[in-house]
RNA sequence: GCAGGGGUAGCCAAGCCAGGUCUACGGCGCUGGAUUCAGGGUCCAGUCCUUUAGGGGUUCGGGGGUUCGAAUCCCCUCCCCUGCACCA
């Protein structure tokens, strides 16, 4: 058994000694890489290392091919969700404090620290077992620790003053308005986190349509004002308890919890007093000012928006079916004075046209679902497909005044706008489903805040700055171009800056900090110089600084005199920032597109647009047998847990092959198990072949020579994958398959000799190809193999083209398949054969083969032609059905072959029968059974059942006996 | 709804872009055998059905089409996952 653990730790000393990873400017090409910073709330997992070990594995191969190669890391304190994490310390949540100190193993009396985000945070990124940075040292990251950044650091802080400086000079910040969820009992904005119930509900933006009773308004909520026009009626629920109340100078009818709502929203909102419904009287409809009757319906829900609603029957299921109920029970209606005859004249008026459908799809759609009752469930999914359709497919009927014929997704907005400008309707923010409450128990609303201050990604100037970066970067995988595209088009003002949590303050605004997402853009260019600014004091730094690193703007001289800084040290940071700049590969989770990822190029083009970035990598999420992995509640492993029971190398080459970056990765112990086991065998097969004596030079045989050329085909294959970031890929050749191949050639060897020079001469190239995967692991077996380099500096072995020998690897799936086809037969029949009698095909049947060959290609021949040509051009004399039935079963075989194979037969001219003669002691081993092979025409062959005449090239006969 | 991704044998998962070498890489699991053999490890073999001569049949979410030939190309359809903002 081998102590992964001794080596780990052996090797991890000896780069550190060696400073192998601390990187500097120099002569040879650079090659910069940087993975998004890990949010500090929790311990360093799996999934993490997942996320990390790419890169490494990137640049220890990047490295390897000669390139001077920077790989930093940062931890992300800046937010909310540490804070919220203290406070939950703080609150001594149960459940929190249990994952804390049964799971995270903290014990009780320290858990008072924790109620500090600082100290919460520093836990959790370097003090403890659980941090980021043991984490990542124990995974043997070749990483320049000396460029380590919080962004809460005073430098730090500097650098994004700087930032916001630029951005507010350049027009970029804009204060707006913006919904929040606002718990009103704290009198805070609230996180998902600190929900109850309700986590993940949208808001939804509803459309209040003044419709008019004298003097009152009766703003009734919807998501689709294109509607309006079909109006019949308008819906109030008699057990809910309306209100009328001034608001903005009307006097609105709504239900009693619409009022805070409004508040919330910004309206200036008066008194409340009771508001008796009249259901004999008619309001008037806004923009087509018809008067409607007001109808009873027990689905207007008092909790939704403002618990007054407009009945569209021919486009809305629940509208068409309380329409039905109310003209069933007209005698019901007439004692609360309405007048019946109307009721019953009420008819739906269709006012979209949709493919597919008839004239009302509500009415189809009720009908098809056979929906009866405004109580059914079934109605929620009616509407879902009615608006589905009506809103995708549907265009505005040709009467519909201004806007005939238009796209109802358009129409929608066009309506909604005339309205608003008309002051006919207003806004109001509602939850897409209900309830959302608080972990203190008071209900959650949405609050318009004032004041809020935006990053203005609509700007089209900045805008087209970034997409023409993007245009230039190489993204893995392409298919995340379109993702990128996608919310480029759509990204508009993003909220920068928030009240809580750690951060830099909004210099134009002090009582604000920046926010996370907004504080992480470019910290790629501050790696280039932080482990320069930590000699330098963070009071002394401005924006001159800065200017001077990134842009090359003033003077050295003058800059150092005015702020103490030497100017040894700025112009080192400026040949540091051009050396590395730009970043060569950003390495993040796919999820980050909408933000992070696309903010990044953002705030490059527009701060540092002569250094766009290059590329862009998106991973997929991590999962834990299946489950989804959570810090919060607990269900991870630990990077420190899985480094002790498995050893780094085992996690990371397990990491790296077990599916792609972009691909979701599961994280399954048993097969994490089977990798350590695979590592152990790998191990012992490395030392079995140090251990070989001698290495006299020798003839290389068939199996040498097939040895070398599958070994080259891996190089070929690894690196083309690692260039591509296909770490499963490579991990498949650079590890399994050449592992296959080790163990077919250790069978199939030709001499001692040859065996023990050629796997030298693999092990050789072999730890190379491994060495960004598992670097301790061939470290070691580098020592032992007497070299006194480190490998993780050694060259990477380059493609030897002239060793790939296809017609080798030819021959020998040639073999294969003959002793498969054997061993088929074998297992078939009854009978314990002990020999074994293989039949080549003689000349002329290869003749007649390259014949067939020639006509085969074209699709359909004439069969008989080729049976002629064949017969007298060989000048054969067989029995023509004997011919036949040969020439047939090489069609068929042929028309199975791909065209390049068959090329590589014509090319290879494989001679059968010295192939299986130098094989046969291979055959007889795996087989069991005495090998003797013959050319199908050798008069003095054993045959004692005439197989031989059926024999085909590629395809001997057999006899079994 | 919008955008993106995906459905492959017991499970995970490759292949699909550039159609034939695909019963379909690899791993896990399972079965059998070997081993100075502890039911552990290692090694070998097998793992859709069927077959006493290398054969045959049925498979790649479902349906249809193109082709001599489709997991791979085209059309339709069903289902699943992720993101959609103040959450890092």
């Amino acid at each position: 058994m081998v102590n992964w653990q001794d080596i780990d730790k052996k090797w991890q000393d000896a780069w550190r000694e060696d400073q192998l990873f601390e990187v500097e400017p120099d002569k040879r090409p650079k090659w910069y890489v940087t993975a998004a910073f890990p949010y500090v709330s929790g311990p360093c997992h799996v999934g993490h290392g997942r996320t990390y070990t790419i890169p490494d594995v990137i640049a220890r191969f990047k490295r390897m091919q000669g390139f001077n190669v920077l790989f930093p890391m940062g931890y992300h304190f800046t937010g909310t969700p540490i804070v919220g994490a203290a406070k939950r310390v703080a609150s001594r949540d149960t459940k929190f404090i249990n994952v804390l100190t049964e799971r995270y193993g903290i014990p009780e009396e320290s858990l008072k620290d924790f109620e500090n985000p600082h100290f919460y945070a520093n836990y959790f990124a370097r003090e403890s077992d659980l941090s980021y940075r043991k984490g990542m040292e124990w995974l043997g990251f070749s990483i320049d620790w000396r460029r380590e950044l919080t962004t809460v650091d005073p430098h730090y802080s500097k650098f994004i003053t700087w930032q916001y400086h630029k951005l507010w000079d350049a027009g970029l910040i804009v204060k707006g308005k913006h919904p929040v969820k606002w718990c009103t009992s704290d009198g805070n904005p609230v996180t998902d986190h600190d929900l109850l119930e309700g986590e993940g509900v949208e808001t939804v933006e509803f459309t209040l349509l003044k419709y008019r009773l004298g003097d009152y308004v009766l703003p009734a909520a919807t998501l689709r004002p294109e509607t309006v026009f079909g109006v019949t009626n308008l819906w109030l629920n008699p057990n809910v308890n309306y209100v009328a109340v001034q608001v903005d100078g009307e006097s609105w009818v709504v239900s009693e919890p619409a009022i805070e709502k409004l508040r919330q929203q910004g309206y200036n909102v008066g008194e409340a007093k009771p508001f008796k419904i009249d259901f004999s009287q008619e309001v008037e409809v806004p923009l087509t000012h018809k008067k409607v009757p007001i109808l009873p319906a027990v689905f207007v829900d008092e909790n939704n928006a403002t618990g007054v609603v407009g009945s569209v029957p021919a486009h809305a299921p629940y509208d068409y079916i309380a329409l039905i109920e109310a003209q069933q029970q007209v005698d019901l209606l007439a004692h609360s004075g309405i007048d019946p005859q109307k009721v019953m004249k009420l008819e739906p008026i269709s006012l979209i046209e949709v493919p597919g459908f008839g004239e009302s799809p509500a009415i189809d759609v009720v009908n098809k679902m056979g929906i009866k009752r405004q109580t059914d469930h079934k109605l929620e999914q009616a509407t879902a497909e009615v608006y589905r359709n009506e809103f995708a497919k549907g265009k505005m009927r040709s009467w519909v005044q201004g806007y005939e014929d238009m796209p109802v997704s358009e129409a929608k907005t066009a309506v909604r706008e005339e309205m608003l400008a008309d002051k006919e309707a207003a806004t109001m923010y509602e939850f897409a489903s209900r309830p959302v409450t608080c972990r203190c128990g008071t209900p959650v609303v949405i609050k318009i805040v004032e004041d809020q201050w935006f990053l203005n990604y609509a700007d089209e100037t900045w805008k087209s700055k970034a997409k023409k970066c993007l245009a230039s970067m190489k993204l893995i995988p392409p298919e995340s171009r379109a993702q990128f595209e996608h919310t480029m088009d759509w990204l508009h003002e993003w909220p920068c800056t928030r009240k809580i949590g750690m951060g830099t303050p909004a210099h134009w605004d002090p009582g604000w900090i920046i926010e996370s997402l907004s504080d992480s853009t470019i910290y790629m260019a501050y790696y280039t110089i932080s482990h320069i600014l930590k000699t330098v004091e963070a009071g002394s730094l401005n924006d001159a600084v800065f200017d001077y690193v990134f842009d090359a703007k003033g003077d050295a001289g003058k800059i150092s005199a005015d702020t103490g800084i030497e100017k040894g040290k700025l112009e080192q940071m400026r040949k540091e920032f051009e050396y590395w700049y730009p970043l060569d590969y950003r390495v993040s989770a796919n999820e980050l597109i909408p933000n992070h990822l696309t903010f990044h190029i953002f705030h490059h083009a527009q701060l540092l647009p002569k250094y766009c970035p290059r590329g862009i990598v998106s991973f997929g999420i991590a999962i834990l047998e299946g489950q989804k992995m959570s810090s919060s509640k607990g269900n991870i492993i630990a990077i420190n847990e899985a480094v002790k029971k498995y050893g780094a190398d085992t996690v990371r080459i397990y990491l790296m092959s077990v599916s792609e970056p972009w691909q979701d990765m599961d994280w399954k112990t048993s097969e994490v198990e089977a990798m350590q086991r695979s590592l152990d065998r790998f191990y012992s097969l490395a030392e079995e072949i140090i251990a070989m004596p001698g290495e006299g030079a020798t003839a290389m045989g068939q199996p040498e020579r097939w040895m070398l050329s599958r070994l080259q085909t891996h190089v070929k294959a690894a690196t083309e994958a690692l260039e591509a970031f296909e770490t499963r890929r490579a991990v498949q050749h650079s590890f399994f398959m050449i592992m296959q191949d080790v163990r077919r050639y250790m069978k199939r060897a030709s001499t001692p000799e040859a065996r023990t020079k050629t796997l030298k001469n693999v092990l050789d190239v072999w730890l190379r190809l491994l060495a960004p995967f598992t670097p301790h692991t061939c470290e070691e077996l580098w020592e032992r193999l007497g070299n006194d380099n480190f490998i993780s500096s050694t060259e990477w072995p380059a493609v030897e083209e002239k060793k790939i020998d296809r017609g080798v690897e030819f021959s020998e799936d040639y073999v294969t398949r003959v002793i498969e086809d054997i061993a088929k037969i074998k297992k078939v029949i009854k009978a314990k054969p002990t020999k074994v009698c293989v039949y080549v095909a003689q000349d002329w049947k290869w003749k007649a083969y390259l014949k067939v060959m020639e006509k085969v290609r074209g699709g359909k021949f004439d069969f008989g032609a080729l049976l002629k040509g064949v017969e007298s051009e060989l000048g054969l004399r067989l029995h023509k059905a004997d011919l036949s039935k040969l020439l047939q079963q090489m069609v068929a075989s042929l028309r199975e072959t791909a065209e390049e194979k068959i090329e590589l037969i014509k090319g290879v001219k494989i001679d059968e029968f010295s192939v299986l003669e130098e094989a046969s002691d291979f055959m007889r081993d795996q087989l069991g059974l005495q090998v003797m092979v013959f050319i199908s025409d050798d008069q003095a062959r054993f045959d004692p059942e005439n197989r031989a005449v059926g024999s085909i090239p590629l395809r001997p006969a057999i006899y079994l006996g």
